[in-house]
DNA sequence: AAGTGGTCTAGACCACCAT
DNA sequence: TGGTGGTCTAGACCACTTA
């Protein structure tokens, strides 16, 4: 096994790890293993690529590290899901400047279908024009509302969201994405900036049209770095901050 | 070599490669390999402390993703340095709207010694009251200023530093940090903020009062999670933008 | 007890860099 | 050419979970 190995695509001297991580994240694409679900265990997915288990260890390391499965000792190696903790450690960066991080409670505001503006389609990776999806949300914590989310969603990957399911739910809205939809977000790149309320903003939010609030641009990515959500969101950072660790292991 | 080792310190069933990284960390804060030098080889580093080479370059992989120590196929492995390039794509993460990635020109405005306050005690882990530096300075990019900055250092790690190390140096503040006083920041926490200028920071930034600011706390970590700067950057968001990728690789 | 991931070994060989 | 890190093997044994 000492070749450098004969497979589907296209070859250019790549490690017969990361082979194996590609082979891995299609798998995943494409749904055979899903959220929440085991994967194979290490030896019999080692036999059945023909590589030995550091190797496909390896392979599943990398796969580990970028946050996509997940192991668990003496009982298997599953695919990460986007339960409501999951969710709130890692994506939702709001806490409150004193006091324990807290789940939000989310109110739907709006719900329309439109046609992709040029900065929005640039985000997510489709053509201006293309049918999307705009939903707002109103984000309150410990009972007071805090955040604006607008979301623009491509309408090609969500076929047939309604505004039911997004309304009244008990659950996260990745959440949602990965249940109906199949898509599981992984990585998010945020972009910040500090803005003024505007009068809708400050009749939201509750506070004086002129104040400052933290702007957050998301792009949301799944599996192979594909766009699937733009979010803007707007913090009213009074009693609450946003957080970003440097350097952190996890 | 089986055993799980009998090492110096306490011992509550750890890894052996673990405990190697331990080994390697004292060894790296008592300044026994320096920034900027190579490590012993791995396979020297195997004989020295016993152990296989596959074991021992676990520990370099967990002091490499931590990026304490940065390999180099051919070369060797080396302590990582705060170059500027280093400190421009990894700690600082304010960047243009548009356009690339520009390394900040750094004015110093004030420095003072001071006693610490509580707030400022607590986020250093030293006592309210204890002696320590205040430091001012105002960055810019593209030659317009964008970002004020107050440091306070505790003058316990910064023995005799002097107002003239500050101004006018070629390199960046970690660098100084690193060079004059061994002392190598690994990790920050940042909590971000959206404010209005007060009249000072318009004045330097050049904006309106009530201008919204983007708010910056950051606490500068060293290896072994020990507080050495508290950092509050006011950022004028006009024209720049702050990053924070989320589940990245690196 | 059976099955899983976690650790560790003792090599071999490759890719890259300096001289 | 000799030294470095990078990959890969083919196991053994341990720790943990589940039944």
């Amino acid at each position: 096994m000492t070749e450098t190995s004969t497979l589907t695509g296209v070859q250019l001297a790549m490690p017969l790890y990361k082979e194996l991580e590609r082979r891995m994240r299609d798998a995943l694409a494409q749904g055979e293993w899903k959220p929440g679900e085991a994967i194979p265990a290490e030896r019999r997915l080692a036999a059945r690529f023909g590589v030995s288990i550091g190797t496909l260890r390896k392979a599943i390391d990398e796969l580990v590290a970028a946050n996509i499965l997940i192991r668990q000792q003496g009982r298997g190696t599953f695919v990460a899901t986007h339960d409501r903790d999951r969710l709130l450690f890692y994506f939702f960066h709001v806490v409150p400047v004193h006091g324990p991080k807290q789940y939000p409670d989310v109110r739907l505001l709006a719900f329309q279908r439109a046609r992709a503006g040029r900065a929005e389609a640039e985000a997510l990776g489709i053509a201006a024009g293309d049918a999307v999806l705009r939903v707002r949300n109103l984000l309150s914590l410990a009972g007071a509302p805090v955040i604006v989310d607008d979301l623009t969603l491509p309408s090609a990957r969500f076929p047939a969201l309604t505004e039911k399911q997004f309304a009244g739910r008990p659950s996260t809205i990745y959440n949602l994405y990965q249940d109906s939809f199949g898509i599981s977000v992984i990585r998010t790149r945020e972009r910040l900036r500090a803005v003024l309320a505007d009068a809708e903003a400050a009749a939201l939010l509750g506070v004086a049209r002129g104040a400052p609030l933290l702007s957050i641009r998301r792009v949301a990515l799944t599996y192979n770095d594909e766009a699937v959500e733009l979010r803007i969101s707007r913090v009213n950072t009074a009693a609450h901050e946003y957080y970003a660790d440097i350097g952190q292991a996890g």
